[in-house]
RNA sequence: UGGGGCGUCGCCAAGUGGUAAGGCACCGGUUUUUGGUACCGGCAUUCGCAGGUUCGAAUCCUGCCGCCCCAG
């Protein structure tokens, strides 16, 4: 196939620069740019170094996926580049990572490296070597509407990321390529098949890039000691049911390791209080939440207000909902919804914003009171 | 040391002669470029302990241990 990169040249008279991450998506990207005609610089960034944390440096995951971005790059004979972005990493992605636990919120790291490390410092990098465009393997898709690039979900629902992408200005979306969100997953893995890239059959990534075996809290505790502080686990009246290890360890809408048994029904973490190191917990019911105050709203569509969708979380399908001010009232209760994750919202196919949640409003009124 | 009640998985709890429900918790897996949810699977050869009756007991009998309540 022959991917169309959106240019406003001839693809022989155009310079793209790839983000390459090493995995099978960002490589097929690169293999799509080569061989439309136009000349390809492949930058790999250096964000973080897992041998750093197990304690034998560049042996491991980080490593490995720059060498594989590399063996791509050759075997397709584009240029290659790695940066070390650790440091702009670890302050932007990281530190804001564990400063929001620490708060009682739960971050999306995810969000904040697409905002900071790759569409700000990367994008600017590309801006520098003169691309044309930076070309990135995320499931999204950039539409050219009446009023510029609109930012669209994937053609693929099980593989959209426009989640992580809401933060995305229209200057940068501007410049932006994602030549992978009309393909279903299985036919990029076809795709690198075919181009006899090494990578084809790599596991997708999952979990928390820089955190190595899914033990956040760890990490999180490095960085902000205090936010593994124990404490105390209460119901919605406040009588003590138990005691934590730290707030770190939960997020609104949890359910498992709260560790408290002889329930009739399962019990759910409903509220973080950072200032009492209280987990306040109950029932389900006590999930539902029909508005949520958001802040740093990034909009890229136009007056729109109603008949619009969201999602609060990466993988749901958008429902219902409405923006009226800060606030985003959904039609049907969500639960879950916890201080520090995103909501995103659209118009049908297409990512109309979103922001970060700071606070929710409970279905049930006496599920507010104590808070 | 008078009377009554109780003791079944970490917690709650069904089961009163026919060969140990269920829920919560926990563990494992599936899903997933955040957290989480959801779903699937696992989880007491054993019923406070020791004897006895019976073809057969967690269920009946005896003794002991422990806890609770009422009374003096």
């Amino acid at each position: 196939m022959i991917a169309d990169f959106q240019l406003d040249r001839p693809p022989s008279a155009a310079r793209i620069v790839v983000a390459m991450s090493g995995g099978v998506d960002s490589s097929v990207v690169a293999a799509l740019a080569a061989r439309s005609g136009a000349e390809v610089i492949g930058i790999t960034l250096q964000l973080y170094d897992h041998g750093e944390a197990i304690g034998r440096s560049r042996t491991c995951c980080a490593g490995r996926d720059i060498y594989d971005a590399k063996a791509v790059a050759d075997r397709l004979g584009i240029a290659h580049y790695v940066f070390d972005y650790e440091t702009r990493f670890r302050d932007s992605v990281i530190e804001r990572f564990a400063d929001e636990y620490a708060k009682g919120r739960t971050p999306i790291p995810c969000v904040s490296c697409n905002q900071s490390v790759k569409f700000t410092d990367l994008l600017a990098l590309a801006r520098d070597l003169g691309a044309d465009c930076l070309a990135t393997g995320h499931y999204v898709r950039r539409v050219t509407g009446a009023d510029g690039p609109e930012l669209h979900r994937a053609a693929d629902p099980a593989r959209d990321q426009s989640y992580f992408l809401f933060a995305t200005t229209r200057e940068q979306l501007e410049y932006l390529r994602f030549p992978l969100g009309g393909l279903p997953k299985p036919a990029v893995r076809e795709l690198a098949r075919e181009l006899g890239l090494t990578v084809a059959d790599k596991p997708d990534s999952q979990d928390i890039c820089f955190v190595p075996n899914g033990d956040y809290a760890s990490v999180v505790k490095k960085v902000r000691p205090e936010a593994a502080q124990p404490g105390e686990i209460v119901d919605l009246e406040g009588r003590v049911l138990g005691g934590h290890g730290g707030l770190i360890h939960f997020t609104v809408g949890q359910r498992r390791g709260l560790e408290i048994g002889g329930q009739a029904e399962p019990l759910y973490v409903v509220r973080l209080e950072p200032e009492a190191r209280r987990v306040v917990v109950g029932p389900r019911s006590a999930l539902a939440v029909r508005a949520a105050r958001l802040s740093g709203l990034n909009w890229l569509g136009e007056g729109q207000r109603d008949g619009l969708t969201a999602k609060v979380r990466s993988m749901a399908r958008p429902a219902a909902a409405s923006l009226g001010g800060e606030w985003l009232h959904f039609e049907s209760p969500e639960f879950g919804v916890a201080p520090g994750q995103a909501a995103v919202i659209y118009d049908g196919p297409r990512v109309l914003g979103g922001g970060w949640i700071e606070e929710t409003l409970a279905l049930r009124a006496e599920n507010l009171a104590a808070a």
